[in-house]
DNA sequence: CGTGCTTACTTGAACACTCAATCAAGTGAG
DNA sequence: CTCACTTGATTGAGTGTTCAAGTAAGCACG
């Protein structure tokens, strides 16, 4: 049996996900670890600490749980890019559409200015762009000159993250794959455009 | 004053878009519209169904609450979209990224499937994305032919949704803005391919 | 006019319950 | 003897919801 720390929290982990933070009480992480209170607050200061202690887990894990098992085989870049969304498609596809990325979630889940959290929250979408970025820099040549990929990198996971929520809400697929289909026709276009143009449009000014 | 039923309803709608729905608790509304416990439970069964009014109410006001004055002075359907999606900017920049589509928000917050709000989250996104396509079918001729504009219209809501999700986790507008740009981009470069090419890749599968 | 009755709504205390967090007492290895 | 860790009952604030009692407007009947 692992240590109590570790069995709390796998424990947290796994319902943070499933029921969100709110919604996961105290008393549901102590059933699930079978452990009690005073053991969770020998830990943990407080429930808070516990959720920034799995978002650590999330940033660390990241890698060798998320990218390594959906990179496995593909060489490619860009193929990485939505080998990389395609496993969110089978998170998706396996629960039903019911649950999607948990960071995600969380973020949205949080009102509150929590500033701790949300610095967690933040760096794993940082960590997460980082990774994509790393494949369209890996394809920069097939990319228009001077082509952004940090935007480009953040554009796929808006994409990863409004297809999701879009998914949950309908209970159906159909939201999300039209999102990387519409991700995927516009990188196209952008390889197409590799050869003949210059440069896209960079960053666009869309207001006052 | 407005009646107690307005009142309720009103300052629900505030509350859930500020503090969401979880995190909002009867007392709170109560305490906001100035009723007592009783009176709400005269006109809402549970509070869940405060909740449901809420949304009709967003349901039946997208178009002259959002729509209409983002889109005073804009007459091409294709910048409609973009106005749109700045309207949400500046919801954004206002509330300094605290704030974003209180939609999307309670949408990831719930994780119980809840059939009747999920409808009714369902109905919401739905109707955004059918003005979004409505805007995109006026300008059919500018897309390659044959281009899906349901497909693409869940896109715009999906950069919309995912761009609002990072800006508010960063408290910076970059994230939504570098989504905007990309889907300019890909706009662009589809109304560059109108007259060139036949018609892009359609709906992609994705998985196994 | 006035009296009695119905109905719509308000009042706010009370209810049963859950929540995160605490703490005194205990265990067992080094 | 120490100290990291466990136990689980307990705390008290907060939760959504209920309810008996009360208010006021409207209507019918004489």
């Amino acid at each position: 049996m692992e240590p109590t720390r570790e069995r709390i929290l796998f424990a947290a982990l796994k319902l943070f996900s499933e029921k969100g933070y709110l919604s996961t009480s105290v008393a549901d992480i102590l059933k699930e670890a079978g452990a009690n209170s005073g053991s969770l607050y020998h830990f943990f200061p407080t429930k808070q600490d516990v959720l920034l202690a799995v978002l650590e887990m999330y940033r660390d894990g990241i890698y060798p749980m998320l990218l390594a098992p959906a990179w496995e085989g593909v060489d490619d870049p860009v193929e990485r890019v939505f080998a990389l969304l395609n496993a969110y498609r089978g998170m998706l596809k396996d629960t039903a559409c019911l649950y999607g990325c948990p960071i995600g979630s969380i973020a949205l889940e949080l009102h509150e200015p929590d500033p701790p959290v949300r610095e967690m929250l933040s760096v794993n979408f940082e960590g997460w762009v980082r990774h994509v970025k790393g494949c369209l820099d890996a394809a920069k040549s097939q990319f228009p000159a001077g082509t952004d990929t940090h935007a480009l990198a953040t554009f796929v996971l808006t994409t990863m993250e409004g297809g999701v929520m879009q998914s949950r809400t309908h209970r159906t697929l159909d939201a999300f794959d039209a999102s990387v289909a519409g991700l995927r026709n516009y990188v196209n276009l952008l390889q197409a455009a590799a050869g003949t143009v210059a440069a896209p449009a960079e960053r666009q000014e869309t207001g006052t």
